[in-house]
Order: structure tokens, then C-alpha cells, then sequence
RNA sequence: GCUGGCGUAGCUCAGUUGGUAGAGCAAUUGAUUUGUAAUCAAUAGGUCGUGGGUUCAAGUCCCUCCGCCAGCUCCA
């Protein structure tokens, strides 16, 4: 037998003391032979393989790669494996259910199904029931098979067992002479590509962590099944460190810290995605947005200020009447004035109104324009969540026309930008960049021709990659005047937001006859650069809080320093320290002015996250010092003033993060 | 918009099979005058999200609407 070369998710092994396989030998024999303890499945450069495949099913034998749940790899498919384990445990406790489908997502798997036959208002409390079916699964060990059948014989399978979904996904994917792959574990037989484990003992633990409702196909206009999401892990440590993690993350959902730490409310009577932020929540939008302007200003932006509403005639010439109607507020007077205004979702055909206020020329570009533009979206209802997603919300909102020559430059320049203000924030190894391009198969969706999509999409692919970004492409994510470049964060539920985004237009110019002349006296049409230097400043504090648990930068924090004194007749003493430290520029200053012990105060300072706490006794009176805590530091001792201001200044001048 | 869960004092929660609301924290007042994560006591504060229905009687059952949460769809 030929000599293979071997890899463990991606490293060569060395193979000075292998021993030749036989090629009867099923890889996961092979995979455990060579120590490894969880394998999942093996890849070649063409095929990926189940690990109950043998040796000599393999055409590409010189190169083996296999990976263990430890690899990207390796966990996609022992998740797959254990939504067909989760398939198969429900199928025996509801027999009536039909199945969707069930892949591996980023952590763990879910599979959608319809209960509908099953007389049964499935629940939460379900679960449990289901994850004890499902160890019995497991400790069966049964064998996985595949199995290939033609298209008819794969219906009447199907057909059978009334399993309308898959049937139509068969119909769907497979043509009339098409082949399609099996998979078996003693009675369910599931419509799969694989690749699967060996069998279901090889799976450790799993846990069942979500119900709820998904479209199926992913489509509002199809029905509604129920989707069970699960995750699971080769050991039981394994499985309950990560359900540990997943609740600690949930302790800094801003949406429940925001609140608790009164950052923002909401309001019953005002209605959804219209928070109220709270003095510290203004106050951090506030620094956030002064900090925006400036330093917008300094890179040549100019800033408008423009209305919150227009004639509808606004939005016909933009092309957002007709491809964002739904979203749109309408403000309808009923005093006989048959205009129909709306509300803004976006800024930008206000903006353009300064670029056409004069006859520009190649001398007046690039221009770039600034404004903190409030802007009125109406999401369903269902959509709105905490501070990330509302009706009203605020955004460092910017348009640049440029020539075509300067277009990488500009570009650039606000991906600079924006990089700054990650960096800044200390945000700037939480993002991912996303290059949004528009779907083909909608076409409806966008305005401008297919040559143009390809070219402004190849422009802009040429800068992203000229600044060596590590970005991912997403189809069907542009807007409909351009593609995007989206920088994402991920919330504590692991869910994507677009916090940043930065977009080449290449249509409104057109749309709005904004020109300018070029030096031969050519009137020509600029390109138009949408973007945010720091996103929305909602959604942007609310991925504060959560990246520091409520605990804001001290430059941020709505109270910087809190005077502590040890007893009431310190009070005074404590109030003109304030207006000491104020004149020193630390200007967010309280004085705890409560009849309580000294404990009692610094518990109330550090669960409000308060960035020092100046202790106030005889000791500091006599000696003219104070004793200064932080809140994740500690007693950091007895300082001078001046030494407390140079710190406390130099912290809040250097927006140091800590 | 859809699926599911939820909505009791400012906050976190109790409230048995329907019999006209409880606790802790916070607030206020008093005592104490305190040295690095909760001093003690008293007082005040809800008509139980909204509107309707069933009932002799509803926080507790039914319906409507509003809002909150998770997910889907959509999206900055």
C-alpha cells in the first residue's frame, strides 16, 4: 500500500512510525490509532469523508486531513450529527412530527419541526424529556450509515412518511436523474450530504438550549415551524463551562444593565424602539458626539444640519418611495394640504441639497459633509431590541462626493476613520468587516444595471484589498444603491449588528443631477461615499456597555469621581473638594451625602461602576490628602491632590482604557 | 409581521385549587457618627400593564390591545 500523508486539523503529522493501514480499516479505527480522541471527519482536497467510510473508498489517498472536534471543521459535523441525534429522539417521542432540516450553526445546531399532527402545544418543557430520549440515542451507539438512492425511490421514502419538507426539498434540489445521499441510524433515515460521525456514541453531551418559531426556508411567507437549537460537547466539563460562559455574557446585555445602571428606559406609553436615555446615557452620547464633530472637523468635513422631514417628492427623486415606502413614517396632514410628508430613514437626499446648493467643480472636491442626523425607521414590531435596534435613533451620519480618481483615497480615509474610533473605544478587536454585495437573483430589490453593480462592487472589492482587510463577503447584504462595507460586532447572544458601514454610491448622483465640471469643462457625475465614523451613538453605547459591563472608559463615564465621606461633619469639607476638582477639569462629581457607613458607600459606588472613589476622613482633613480608591484597582492609598488630578486628567486627556 | 415566554410597589421577586395583595433592596424619617463591598428601627409606597367578559367574588379563568424578552423574517 502507498504511503499516505496525514494531517490533524491541518498539521502534518509525522510519519517516521506509522504503521501501513489496510484498506479495510475505517478512518475513525485510522483517526483513533493515531491518538486522535474526538475525530469528526476526515477532508481531502476534493471530498470530505464520514469517518465510517473505509480506506479504500478514498480515491485521493496521499493526502488525509483529519479533524477533531477541536477544529472549525470537526465541530461542524459532530454538531450535525447531534441535530440528526436530536431529529431522531423527537421523532420517537412524537411520531407524527415532520422534519425540516437540521444543520450545524457558529455554536451548536438546531432542527426546525412541524408539529402540527403531533396534538401537542410543544414546549419549553419538552426539553428535558427529549434530552433524556436523546442520551438514550447515544448510549445506544448506533451505527451511522449512508446510503445513496435515486430521486423516485428517495419521494416514495418520503412520500411514506409524510414528510412534506423534505419531499420538497428533494423536488427542489435533486434532478430527474439526480442521485441523493441517506443517512440511517437504526429506524430514522434523514435526506443529508454528510459528512457524519461514526455513530451516535460519539457523541459526549448534549443540551438542548432554545425553542422557538422559523420560517421554513427561512421564508415569511412560508409557515412557521418550531426550531429546538441545541449544542453539545465531547465531555459533560466541557458542555457546562460553556453554558456557564453563555450566562455570564448575558449578565452584560446592555439591555439589562443599561437599565438596572439607568442609562436608558423605555416607557410604555411612548411606544417601541423609543428608548428614553437617562442623564448618564444622554451624557455618554453627549462626549461621544461632541468627541465626532471635532474630529470630523478636523479631517475636512463640513457640517449641515438638515430638516427631519420632506415632501414625499424628496423620496421619489431618491428611488426611497419606491424601494422603502414600507419603512417610512408618513406624516399625512388633514387640513386640506394634499402633500404627503415623511419622516427621514436616512439622510442622505438632504444632504445632497448642499452639494447642489452651487455649481461645484473638480476643485471643490472631494467634499466631505457631516451631520448628527436623527433618523425615523419603522421596523416591525418585532425587531426592536434594547438600544441596537429602534425607531429613532441618532447616527454620525456623512456623505463625500468625489472624482473616480479620488475615490480610493476618500475610501480609505473613512475606513481610517472609523478604525480610529474602534481603536479609541477599544472596540477595535471586536469587529468584523463585511463586504455587502447585492443579490442577482433580486434584482427588484436594487436600482442601477447589472454593469454597474459588477463595476462598483469590483472598485471597491480592489480597495479593500489594497488595505489588506480581512473581510468576509455577504450576497444580498448592500444597500440598494451601492455595496457596503459593514463593520460588525457581535452582541452577548452571539448575534451580528452592523455598527460601522461605509458605502460606494454610484446611482444617487445620477438621480439627483449632482455634477461637477472637471478641468476640460466636462460636466460629470461624482462618486458618492455614504458612511458613519461611529455608527448610531444608541447602538454604539449599548456595545459599550456591554464590552465593559457598564463600567465606561473614565473620558465616558457619566461620574467620573465619588466623594465618600466618612461621616456627615465631612460633608462640607467633601463639597469643596468637589468644586476643587472641577476647577482641574474633572468635571462628573458626586458626594455621597447618605448617613450610612463608609462600606455601605464604596458597595454602592463600585456596583455603579464609578472610576475613583475619594475616601474623606479626619486622617484626609489633617493631612490635607485624600485617599483614593478605583473601582477595579482598589485602595490604590493616601494621595496628594495634585497627584489625584494628574492622574484622573491625564486618564480622561488620553481617553485611556481601562 | 410571525412563533413561544412574560407583564404584581422605583428594582428583584412571593402570592396555594378564584375569597378583596406580601418580602428584600431602594426611598423618607429617627437613632448611630461610622475608615475601604450592605448599622439598627420606623414610615411611606401597588388595585396587580390596558380595556372588556365569566363569577356572589379575579392578581388568580377567557378575550382585546399595549409593552418586555428569546428566536424567525427584515435591518444601521
Amino acid at each position: 500500500m502507498a504511503k499516505i500523508n496525514i494531517k490533524i486539523n491541518g498539521k502534518p503529522l509525522d510519519l517516521s512510525n506509522l504503521p501501513e493501514f489496510e484498506e479495510h480499516t475505517n478512518l475513525h479505527d485510522i483517526a483513533r490509532h493515531l491518538g486522535i480522541t474526538n475525530p469528526c471527519v476526515v477532508k481531502t482536497t476534493k471530498n470530505s469523508y464520514d469517518l465510517s467510510h473505509k480506506l479504500g473508498d478514498i480515491d485521493e489517498k496521499d493526502d488525509l486531513n483529519f479533524f477533531d472536534f477541536d477544529s472549525p471543521e470537526g465541530k461542524h459535523v459532530y454538531w450535525h450529527t447531534s441535530a440528526h441525534v436530536l431529529a431522531q429522539a423527537v421523532k420517537r417521542l412524537f411520531p407524527e412530527v415532520k422534519l425540516g432540516i437540521g444543520p450545524a450553526i457558529e455554536s451548536g445546531f438546531y432542527y426546525d419541526f412541524d408539529f402540527n399532527d403531533c396534538n401537542v402545544q410543544i414546549s419549553k418543557e419538552h426539553l428535558k424529556e427529549i434530552e433524556s430520549e436523546i442520551s438514550n440515542i447515544i448510549s445506544e451507539n448506533i451505527e451511522i450509515k449512508k446510503e445513496f438512492f435515486d430521486k423516485k425511490r428517495a419521494l416514495d421514502i418520503m412520500s411514506d412518511r409524510k414528510e412534506i419538507y423534505k419531499i420538497d426539498l428533494i423536488n427542489e434540489k435533486i434532478g430527474e436523474n439526480g442521485q441523493i445521499s441517506f443517512y440511517n441510524q437504526k429506524e430514522y433515515n434523514d435526506v443529508c450530504l454528510g459528512p457524519h460521525l461514526k455513530s451516535t456514541g460519539c457523541i459526549g453531551n448534549i443540551a438542548l438550549t432554545n425553542l422557538t418559531g422559523a420560517y421554513w426556508k427561512g421564508d415569511a411567507k412560508n409557515k412557521m415551524l418550531t426550531r429546538i437549537y441545541g449544542i453539545s460537547f465531547p465531555n459533560q466539563t466541557d458542555l457546562e463551562n460553556y453554558l456557564t460562559k453563555l450566562e455570564e455574557a448575558k449578565k452584560r446585555d446592555h439591555n439589562k444593565i443599561g437599565r438596572s445602571l439607568k442609562y436608558f428606559t423605555t416607557v410604555d406609553s411612548i411606544g417601541q424602539g423609543l428608548p428614553i436615555l437617562l442623564p448618564k446615557g444622554a451624557k455618554v452620547v453627549q462626549l461621544l458626539q461632541r468627541f465626532i464633530e471635532d474630529l470630523e472637523e478636523k479631517n475636512g468635513y463640513l457640517l449641515t444640519k438638515t430638516p427631519y422631514f420632506s415632501k414625499s417628492e424628496l423620496y421619489k427623486i431618491s428611488g426611497h418611495w419606491s424601494h422603502y415606502q414600507d419603512s417610512m413614517f408618513l406624516l399625512k396632514t388633514e387640513d386640506g394640504d394634499s402633500e404627503t410628508y415623511a419622516l427621514r430613514p436616512m439622510t442622505c437626499p438632504f444632504q445632497f441639497q448642499v452639494y447642489l446648493n452651487e455649481d461645484r467643480s473638480y476643485r471643490d472636491l472631494p467634499m466631505r459633509f457631516n451631520e448628527t442626523s436623527t433618523l425615523f425607521r419603522k421596523e416591525q414590531s418585532g425587531e426592536m431590541h434594547g438600544l441596537t435596534r429602534l425607531r429613532q435613533f441618532t447616527i454620525s451620519e456623512g456623505h463625500l462626493a468625489c472624482t473616480p480618481e479620488q475615490l480610493d483615497e476618500e475610501f480609505t480615509g473613512c475606513l481610517n476613520l472609523a478604525n480610529y474610533c474602534l481603536e479609541l473605544l477599544g472596540l477595535e478587536r471586536d469587529v468584523t468587516f463585511r463586504f455587502s454585495k447585492w443579490d442577482k437573483n433580486n434584482k427588484e430589490k436594487y436600482i442601477g444595471s447589472e454593469k454597474d453593480w459588477e463595476d462598483s462592487q469590483e472598485i471597491m472589492r480592489k480597495i479593500l484589498d489594497s488595505q489588506n482587510l480581512n473581510y468576509t463577503e455577504a450576497d444580498g447584504e448592500a444597500a440598494f444603491y451601492g455595496p457596503k462595507l459593514d463593520i460588525q460586532f457581535t452582541n452577548v447572544y452571539n448575534k451580528e449588528d452592523t455598527l460601522i458601514t461605509i458605502q460606494i454610491d454610484f446611482q444617487l448622483a445620477r438621480r439627483f443631477e449632482m455634477k461637477y465640471t472637471d478641468a476640460s469643462g466636462e460636466k460629470k457625475y461624482p462618486f458618492v461615499i455614504h458612511r458613519t465614523s461611529l455608527g448610531c451613538y444608541e447602538r454604539t453605547l449599548a456595545l459599550l456597555i456591554e464590552k465593559y459591563a457598564g463600567a465606561m472608559p473614565m473620558w465616558l463615564a457619566p461620574e467620573q469621581v465619588r466623594i465618600l465621606p466618612v461621616n456627615e461633619n465631612l460633608i462640607n469639607y467633601s463639597q469643596e473638594l468637589k468644586t476643587n476638582l472641577e476647577n482641574f477639569g474633572i468635571k462628573r462629581i458626586k458626594v455621597d451625602t447618605h448617613n450610612e457607613k463608609i462600606g455601605y458607600k464604596i458597595r454602592a459606588a463600585q456596583e455603579e461602576k464609578i472610576p475613583y472613589m475619594l475616601v474623606i476622613g479626619n486622617k484626609e482633613v489633617e493631612t490635607s490628602k485624600i485617599s483614593v480608591r478605583h473601582r477595579t484597582n482598589g485602595d490604590l492609598g493616601l494621595m496628594s491632590l495634585s497627584d489625584f488630578v494628574k492622574l484622573a486628567v491625564d486618564e480622561i486627556e488620553n481617553k485611556t482604557i481601562n
